[in-house]
DNA sequence: CTAAATTCTTGATATATGTCAACTGATTAG
DNA sequence: CTAATCAGTTGACATATATCAAGAATTTAG
């Protein structure tokens, strides 16, 4: 059942943290605001706290880090897709991640403090938290099981066939690195397909 | 400050869960029934529904998925730490990992049942389960990093930092794999060291 | 529109890691 | 205790992937 009334930001809070009634979800999308990056800004840069969760209305956000050796992209979000260092928001560490536009993207931030209202506003709030966790858990179990058992080319054809938007929108550097390969493994994969 | 009449099993579950006073620490472990495995038998078979999150009291227990090619090795739970399969035991989907003891072994289980009732019983459970979910979400983004940044030879070295009692309690192609490596490629990384 | 910068591709080559097979040592079952 | 399984090692070799360097293609800035 569609409800026209229903925002699109409201239809990112859903797909995150499950289904929530209307007044429930007007309630939490009030607590958003709305803040433009150009590309190149940063969302967030390592080292220091990651303090608000956001959703991509449109653009792109990579989340990287810098280790000893290089740079590794960890992933990019989309339009409709949240972003932040979840570590750091939760246990109010510096963000080791660092988060860049990549092209002039907006999005929809609560502040961690805002954020920490719903549990007093909304009953079934730590329910909707829990499987949002839950989520993220298995997306990153997954990977790993993907780097236990997956050759190059095979993550690549299984991130492909999920991810094909991307292909065309993100420098594919990003994307190796994100799957774990260099940029030139990833063009020579991608010659063969 | 020590407190001598708290119990292991009290231990095990503030070092998963952070720190809760001992009135409720004692509802909690109240709910674990203790029971055994030998040998070669399952906690979980992949398939089954996860009913209960576990501790390990003495023994020890592999984790592990079979893929398309391959079986992989996901973890191994020692003494004091919990199995579970989070995804099955959140969502209720089918398993789609096996645990099976490596030796005899002795855990502490609560049920999912006993479990959902923790929210109603101890106001500050939901904060205490949001950071423990927090915690096998960033070991898990550590991992991901870890196969996007690191060699095979680099990742022996940090996991055996950081877990070298492992290595001679359990058999050493199941680390190789939970490590993303051949039984072979670990055999010769080791003589090195 | 042009120059500069960035990204992508390609080839040659190096290296890390996997595969297979044989062997040794350790553990287990009867 | 002994045979049988299982775990670990080692060597020879195959393969996947990385590295380096050059050039082509694309994007960006002025």
């Amino acid at each position: 059942m569609e409800e026209k009334s229903i925002s699109e930001l409201e239809h990112y809070i859903r797909s995150s943290f499950g289904i929530i009634n209307s007044r429930d979800l007007q309630t939490i999308a009030s607590l958003f605001k709305i803040s433009s990056l150009k590309k190149g800004e940063y969302l967030l840069l390592e080292g220091h706290r990651c303090t608000k969760l956001s959703f991509v209305q449109s653009g792109l956000l990579r989340m990287y880090r810098n280790t000893e050796n290089k740079e590794v992209t960890q992933w990019i979000s989309t339009k409709g897709s949240f972003s932040l260092d979840l570590a750091s928001f939760i246990f109010e560490k510096p963000a080791r991640l660092s988060i860049q536009a990549l092209v002039d993207t907006v999005v929809f931030s609560i502040s961690k403090e805002d954020y920490g209202k719903l549990g007093e506003m909304l009953s079934k709030w730590h329910e909707l938290e829990k499987l949002f966790l839950g989520n993220c858990f298995i997306t990153l179990e997954e990977r790993v099981i993907s780097h236990l058992a997956m050759t190059a080319e095979e993550r690549y054809e299984h991130f492909f066939e999920s991810h094909k938007e991307l292909f065309n929108q993100v420098p594919l550097q990003y994307i190796a690195s994100m799957l774990g390969m260099t940029a030139e493994t990833f063009s020579r994969i991608r010659k063969k397909q």
